[in-house]
DNA sequence: ATACTTTTTGAAAGCGCTTTCAGAAAACGT
DNA sequence: ACGTTTTCTGAAAGCGCTTTCAAAAAGTAT
């Protein structure tokens, strides 16, 4: 093994160049493949480079180029079931794309008020509403590579988004529901405020209803926020209300426990009393008792394809308008349909 | 809101000189709070600033001040109930010490074989084995900045560790279910070769075991992987093999979920024929039926103590060689405890 | 006042790489 | 062989910021 000298610092393009007898701007190009080079002198750089451990300095790169060769992920919290298959996805994506990941968390900013990585990335993806609009419309008229993640854009801007089926996938449930089980006093727990996902799967439960001259009743809409405790709070409230219901649509599945949970303490049977559905298919709604009824969003498909949205823009081309990843109902028991397998996995048999 | 003229580029240190009216060294002087600069031209600098709504290059403060304020997280894959809260902590320290985070995968290396960012981070957390001994030897002589993560050191190079007592924590479970539960012929499934984490987990089975002259039976010991499915199968080996056992330590909760499952397809009861036992908590170990009785490690400390070691090797200060976090043991039903409150989480009262 | 500190400041030299630009070399045509 | 076109190549000019360095300004002590 080559030992360099300890003192030494890392080696330069120069330290490259002349080792393998040629100048700066030929090493460059055998490192970036813009310009053909001689075979001869593209394998002595190579071997000098390998010689040397060459590692070209990412910062000089980016700022002779222009171009930073990593996308920006803003969030404003790492958090939920929502977020790890999320990231993996992105993570993948941007690795495909030969793109490197810098993830910028909006929450409570820091000591010093660092400035969003605009120049430090050449696009960002933006989650929900991690950044506010001031500065989304300033991004935008710089025209700033962006890609919205499960947030439609403020004001009419025109920036892509990436987002799942809420409003399908709600009214498949919703209608499995009423039209397999004959449900139809059905609560649903909305999400926390202002957020996109809830809104529309409240708007996909309002359509079955209609679609079924159901009508809808404010008395059975709740907020769960999203949360377990808020929702085992808010089912508990309609019970001591004496309002009657036959279901639950929980929002998502984190409120589904809580649900369940209020559900439960009654004495009430679910889903023989009550069917308790919920949304995302979190890994443990399986695992549940009765195991969770609900719907599978295709989330990491959804970071994925946000990405190659965000290559897109970066590339110059046009990126789609909307992306609406589909959603697919996930039947398990709480609705009251049996599970030939219960608790049983799909994969079990491999 | 002032409009910029759209063909122009963005603003450079040098147009907030001119506004400013001041030198660009003095522009420099009071966006790092180098040296002090009179109140007067410091006012005069901010308000330039604004008004370009001038935002630092990262790209060329890196390149001139050889710091790049990353922190890189080099891991091989994201995945598992484990890798979010670890992260979440990671981004909270990082965050928490100003620096940002640079997300790097190994796994299957991209196209172009891009090389480590070792120039591009001010430090590196190495996850599990995501990189091989070469690098870290490579690194570690030129002593960069290195914290492993779960991963002790190969070839007694020094480098600082962080991770979590699985040790003690599988030794405090496997005590429980002897003395507590009076069981003595308890299955260990071990989780994927090479995995340190399990290692330590089957040292401190082994221990109690010892600590208790319970003899140990090579028979019980199987491979789990840390995988569902793949415990499943395990479980059912050992049935059908006749070999008896009245508990299960899982490895890990996945794993736990497979035995539980096999377990429960012979009809045997749990906890009362078999306990089980997990290891991790996650978030559904308080889900299943019984409720697992499982190991509490604080993840998301891990995560954020590795970014505190980290910080002090970037500072040039010592760093702890090993950090091991305390585990808790986390007491359900599935050991044959009873919880008063089943299925429901302790916060449920807040 | 004068000499000597101490505090602020600006000029200028890089940091390590990409990218014109124009010249050199090679390839081609006749 | 010579003029042209096509390929390759090197010199040099930045990219936008930090950081000496030394000079200028302001303050203190004599």
């Amino acid at each position: 093994m080559l030992l360099m000298n300890p003192k030494s610092r890392p080696p330069t393009i120069a330290d490259v160049a002349r080792h393998a007898e040629v100048s700066i701007a030929t090493v460059s190009r055998v490192l970036n493949g813009t310009t053909p080079v001689q075979r001869e002198k593209t394998d002595r750089v190579r071997l000098a480079m390998d010689e040397l451990q060459f590692v070209p300095r990412h910062a000089a790169r980016v700022l002779a180029s222009k171009r930073t060769n990593t996308i920006g992920l803003v969030l404003s919290e790492i958090s939920g079931a929502f977020f790890p298959p999320m990231l993996k996805g992105i993570e993948a994506g941007a690795h495909e794309a030969g793109y490197d990941l810098l993830i910028h968390s909006t929450k409570k900013e820091g000591p010093s008020r660092r400035p969003l990585g605009e120049h430090n990335t050449d696009g960002l993806l933006i989650f929900t509403d991690s950044l506010d609009h001031r500065d989304l419309h300033r991004l935008h008229n710089m025209n700033f590579p962006i890609v919205l993640l499960h947030q439609t854009p403020p004001d009419s801007l025109n920036l892509p988004v990436v987002t799942v089926e809420n409003k399908d996938g709600a009214a498949m449930l919703v209608n499995h529901l009423i039209e397999v089980h004959g449900r139809h006093q059905i609560v649903f727990l909305r999400g926390p405020e202002g957020h996109e996902d809830s809104v529309w799967r409240e708007r996909g439960y309002c359509e079955a209803l209609e679609a079924h001259n159901i009508p809808f009743k404010p008395e059975l809409i709740a907020t769960g926020l999203f949360d377990e405790d808020e929702a085992f709070a808010s089912i508990q409230k309609i019970l001591l209300d004496g309002n009657p219901f036959d279901a639950v649509f929980a929002g998502d599945d984190d409120s589904a426990i809580g649900a369940m949970r209020a559900i439960k303490t009654t004495g009430r049977l679910i889903p023989g009393d009550v069917a308790v559905v919920g949304f995302d298919d979190v890994p443990f709604a399986r695992y549940l008792s009765p195991a969770l009824t609900t719907v599978r969003a295709p989330i990491e498909e959804v970071g994925r394809e946000a990405v190659r949205q965000l290559a897109r823009l970066m590339n110059g081309e046009q990126a789609q308008a909307l992306t609406l990843m589909r959603t697919e109902l996930v039947i398990r028991e709480s609705c009251g349909c049996t599970s030939l397998s219960t608790n049983v996995p799909e994969e079990m048999g491999r």
